[in-house]
DNA sequence: TTGACACATGACACCGTGTCACATATAATT
DNA sequence: AATTATATGTGACACGGTGTCATGTGTCAA
């Protein structure tokens, strides 16, 4: 987490800083991204850095769970907007958001957002949920999910308990993100993308398994 | 790729450097991992380090693609033996290769697979399948589908065409992936993660969908 | 003996990081 | 006004890792 000290300083220089941050790392991945360009452009001190951030992934983890917090907040009121219907509202978010980062003004959304995709790993995953960093994540992980499955209607899906649910959210939440890295990854165009995640949702919801064996 | 002055080493000298990597990798995620580290264990100079190799990231991808052709190869074995069942197939797979991953006498093994997969990433991910650097990747890729999905036996399969099967085996693949890094993140041991796998696959088998809409 | 080629070697220039001693500002205390 | 405390600003610097390059060594063929 950033300082109290950054957070003391004034609006502008700080909204400042966090500008250049996001210029840096839409240009690079973390692991690519430098202090030295972010300070450059940003005109402060190294010294001064270090005074607001323990060190590059701070600065990162920070803007990212910015970022999230949108889109956790979005999947909430989707959710709800759909009276809980659970693909419907996910198929929703998936098509606004990546919508948002395609059509979004400022070309560093999008450049950020393929940057986050395209180096997608635990750490970050988990980050676009709640902060991994912090001690009381796992704790506050449960709630998110408490709360977001208190919102789904389970009366139109085709699952027997609580866990089944946590499972059923776990594969959408994989095919989403994996939608969102193909696109990223040039392998499909906005049209494709949409097909795709589409289809694979009318795939989980229809079920794969016709004949053969069909106990539980 | 290393060049050709790496391949007409002397057996013995090579795999040395090899086995320094691993350890190295093993350490330390590639992001983390410093050729320093690896020369001096291996007991060769710098320059001959980078007559070998590219970069850090060649000798990665070179070490992970030798890796990851054993669990191409085990996938496609393990569909023929179960006479082209997909989910089957799939789930001894990643029972077995938990396992393996889990019990080898190598430690090494364990702690490279650990770094492999949460910092899995675009690059990574693929490269499981097959090298992404290559120029040809695209056509590889696609050649590696069609004698996979040309295995599997779809009469069982609640699919319409090639087109679904491939979603299908994209949708797999994720939650496959999933499972391997909730373990190595500590989250879920070796029986939840088994019983997790399962009971995701029984989800996409069974359908998820019951009331509602039910069209196209 | 000479030249061509493949390979080995480690000193070095370069670059980014994180730290630290010192400077400055502001407010509270006597 | 002088003093002290506390918060913040600053950039030179030591450190460590990377990739290169000039030079050295070995081998084989002409």
């Amino acid at each position: 987490m950033p300082t109290k000290t950054f957070f003391n300083l004034p609006e502008e220089k700080r909204q400042n800083l966090i500008d250049a941050a996001l210029r840096e790392f839409s240009r690079a991945s973390l692991a690519d991204a430098s202090i030295a360009n972010i300070i450059k452009d940003a005109c402060i001190p190294r010294g001064s850095f270090y005074q607001y951030f323990e060190d590059k992934a701070d600065l990162f983890f920070y803007i990212l769970e910015e970022h999230s917090a949108r889109n956790r907040e979005q999947m909430m009121v989707l959710a709800i907007k759909h009276q809980g219907d659970l693909f419907t509202s996910s198929a929703e978010f998936f098509e606004t958001t990546l919508h948002r980062y395609i059509h979004d003004e400022r070309s560093e959304t999008r450049e950020f957002a393929r940057n986050i995709f395209l180096n997608m790993n635990y750490k970050i995953e988990y980050k676009l949920i709640l902060d991994v960093k912090n001690p009381t994540t796992r704790e506050r992980i449960r709630e998110f999910y408490r709360n977001y499955m208190g919102v789904i209607d389970t009366s139109g899906l085709n699952i027997q308990s609580e866990e089944e649910l946590l499972h059923l959210i776990k594969i959408l939440r994989a095919i989403l993100i994996q939608n969102f890295i193909q696109f990223f990854a040039g392998e499909a165009d906005e049209q494709e993308v949409l097909h795709s995640f589409r289809l694979e949702l009318e795939l989980l919801k229809r079920g794969l398994y016709t004949s053969k064996s069909n106990e539980t």
